[in-house]
Parts: structure tokens; C-alpha cells; sequence
DNA sequence: AGTGGTCTTGTCCGCGCGGCCAACACTGCC
DNA sequence: GGCAGTGTTGGCCGCGCGGACAAGACCACT
């Protein structure tokens, strides 16, 4: 059914529909037969490229992770502080947001999984503390210690993301001016300075760029 | 092998350990033969309290919110504003919230958790704009809009909390500094006015009171 | 003492799971 | 053209699951 691919192809599509799946049905619940049938194989050839369940799991959230700081990465250049500073506070659309409150709760029994959010959350932070530091040095903000007013920050995001992502309380645009609003003070920046900001239109899904290969991996369709 | 019991009785015990277990494992991963083993029984007798299993894990849900709103309200009463204030915002310990965290991974999948979980917060915002409004009214403190600023400190608990419980990358001491300087911060207060009161020594395990009977429910001790 | 009700047990069922493996198909090398 | 090597298939296995149910144990009431 499914033609012979090229391996690191077919590695790429398999983490690919692994994410989508998890996004859908959470950690626990994804089984080799979904991923199979979400990539159009049998799920004898899933254990051909990963040992174990376990294994196929951790691997697609460490390819999230690395998508995500990679983002990031491409984030930062080419932005003015402000504006990358108000792009990263945002960062909340996306249904990938769900993968990661997943991983919250299955980190404290998954070692592979709290290492991997360890390793994003400390990077994330290092991230945002040096924004923070660039917007200060532009004379836009204060801020005392980057190091810690990012991790307040982050914990705010986060804490968001959960009353829009996961509950639906509030909605992007009142995700957005609370998170504005309390980093703007909090940084003592010019009110509304990050509101005012155009938010960056937002990419395509989390990671899964063609990284190596530059072959067109699958990538999940709002309606797929 | 199991005494007979009042059903009430019987009820309640395989409510608290439904919690113990979704606490250790997750919702996705426990099973009625699990939740049996744990109480004692056959896993039989569970249906006969519970018609399916996603009833049982709702109704345990249910019962965690339940009380603990009701150790919320206790905390209200008999306690400075200030004090209530500051306790309110600590409330992080407690193992009971890695269940609110594989709630919020769950809501989306589960409408039975995410009503629940919507209800929990709004009414734990509605407490807090209350507790923040009496502070105000004691002039300790200053707010525009305390319902607003109670949705921003949710969330920064929430988000502390993930770091602290889930992450580990916080302890205690520092999740508390965060938030307790965002708030101070944020409501114009007198810097280190929340550090300094004493927080409450957490009670017992989430809620499971002995409610009706006044029967000894058997609670998770920190090796079991 | 008998009776009805229900708490409790033990066992059975079909299902889908992770994992395993022999056979097949395709490709590139000699 | 044969021959590895490996991507891919499809079926098998034992297990634990949620659910079902008949039978037993115990209690309350008459």
C-alpha cells in the first residue's frame, strides 16, 4: 500500500503523525496502530524504526521541542525587541500548546519526557530572558534581573495558555492583554507598547520543517 | 475479603482512591481493576458503585473540586485579608495538583472534566477577586479591577505551579517568591507584606473529609 | 423463620493492545 | 543476473482491559 520511502522520510512522517495523534488523544492514548493507520502503514513497520511505544513517544516530543526552539530561534533575528518580545509572549496559538500541557502531566512518570521539558523550559527562559535584556538595553524597559522576570513571565504564559488552550475561559485576545499588560508593567515598559505591536502571523505547525532532506513531510490540516 | 460497608462509606473510599491513583498514574491509565486493588475488592464491585469507568474518574473529579472549594471557603473565613490573601496564593503543595494538571490535558478530550474544571475556575477567580477586594477594602492594597487581576494571578499560580509540581525546576520557597512579588507588585502592595505572614500549615490530603458518616476515610499516606 | 434487597464475589467474554516474526518486494552492488 | 540488505507486509501471541452476570453473603424487616 504505502510506497517504499526513504528512511529519514519516513522517520520524519511517523514523529510527524505521532505529534498530531498526541495532540489529539493525548500521551497516554496513542497506540502503534493509530500512528500506522494515520501514516497509512501497518504497524509492524512503527517497531521497524522505533523499539517500543515508549521510545516512538519521546522521540516525537523531543522533535517537537527541538521544532520549537528552533522557531524560536528563527524568532528572534530579524524582529525589533519589542516586537520579538511581544511574538514570544504570544506564542500561545497552536494547537501544539495541548502537547505540551500533556507533557506536564506525564513528566512526573516518564523520565525521557521530564528531561526533554527540562531541557526546552531552561532553554525558553534563557530565551526570554534574553529578549528581555535586548528591550532594556533598547531603553524600552527595566527590569532588575532578566533571568527572573523570565521566568515569571513564562509561568504566566503558560498558566494562559491553559485557561485558553485547554478550558477555553478566555479567548486569544484576552490571553494576549493579560499577558501584555503584566509584563508591561512588570517591565515598567510604555503601556500598551506591546499591545500596539502587529503579532507576527503565525507559522505553519510546530516544527516538521523539511529539515534535512527537504522533502514536503505531511503536515497535520486543521481539518485532518 | 472486604467487609461489608455502608454504601455511602464504600462510595467515598473508592472515590479517594480513584484520586490517590489518578494522582500516581494519570486518568488515561487507570483501570477499574487498579482502582479495585487499591480499595480492596473485586473489581466487579466497582461497576456496581459506578456504571462505566469514565463515570467514576468524572465523579472523582468532581469530588476533588467539591472539596476543594470547601477548603477554600475554610480558609476564607477566620483569616486576615492579607493572610487569606497570601494563603490563597500558596496553595501550590499538595500532590493533588498533578490531578488538576492532567485535567487540564484531559479537558479537551473529557466534556465531563472540562465542566467541572470550568466551574472550578471560575469559581476559584470569583473567590480570589473577593479575597484581592477585601484587601483592597482594608487598604493593603490596590485594584482597578479585581476580577481581572484575579484571572492574571490564577493563571501565574497555575503557571508557577507546573514549573514547581511538574517540572521541578522551582522549589517551594521559590514558587511562593514569585508570586507573592507579582501580587505585591501588581495590587501596589507593601513589598514582602505577603512573605512575612506566616503561610497556614497545609492540611491533610485534598478534601475526602469524613463528609456525612464521620467515617475515617482511608487517605494516601506520603509512602503509600 | 422467612423473605426481599443489595453488597460482594468469581468468572466469563470479546476486544485491542504491544510485541514478535516469517515471508515478500524492492533496490543497489558485484 | 544473482545476491544481499532492508523497507514493508500481515498474521500470530499472550495479556489486561471494560463490561456482564449468576451466585453467594449479609442485613433489615416482617
Amino acid at each position: 500500500m504505502a510506497t517504499r520511502l526513504d528512511p529519514a522520510q519516513r522517520r520524519e512522517q511517523i514523529l510527524a503523525a505521532t505529534l498530531r495523534l498526541v495532540a489529539r488523544d493525548g500521551f497516554a492514548r496513542v497506540t502503534l496502530r493509530d500512528v500506522a493507520a494515520e501514516v497509512g502503514v501497518v504497524h509492524g513497520l512503527i517497531r521497524h524504526y522505533f523499539a517500543t511505544r515508549e521510545q516512538l513517544v519521546a522521540a516525537a516530543f523531543d522533535a517537537a521541542v527541538l521544532g520549537e526552539l528552533r522557531a524560536d530561534a528563527e524568532v528572534e533575528e530579524g524582529l525589533e525587541p519589542v516586537a520579538a518580545l511581544a511574538d514570544w509572549l504570544s506564542t500561545t496559538p497552536r494547537g501544539h500548546y495541548l502537547v505540551w500541557i500533556d507533557a506536564w502531566s506525564e513528566a512526573p512518570r516518564n523520565p525521557e519526557l521530564h528531561a526533554a521539558l527540562t531541557r526546552h523550559h531552561r532553554d525558553s527562559d534563557r530565551h526570554l530572558a534574553g529578549v528581555i535584556q535586548r528591550v532594556v538595553d533598547a531603553g524600552h524597559a527595566t527590569s532588575a534581573d532578566p533571568a527572573a522576570d523570565a521566568r515569571m513571565l513564562t509561568a504566566l504564559v503558560d498558566g494562559v495558555a491553559v485557561q485558553h488552550h485547554a478550558i477555553g475561559l478566555i479567548d486569544e485576545a484576552e490571553a494576549d492583554r493579560i499577558v501584555f499588560r503584566a509584563a508591561e508593567e512588570h517591565l515598567k515598559m510604555q503601556p500598551g507598547a506591546l499591545s500596539r505591536t502587529r503579532p507576527t502571523p503565525t507559522r505553519g505547525l510546530w516544527a516538521t520543517p523539511p529539515a534535512a532532506a527537504g522533502a514536503p513531510v505531511a503536515v497535520a490540516e486543521p481539518g485532518d
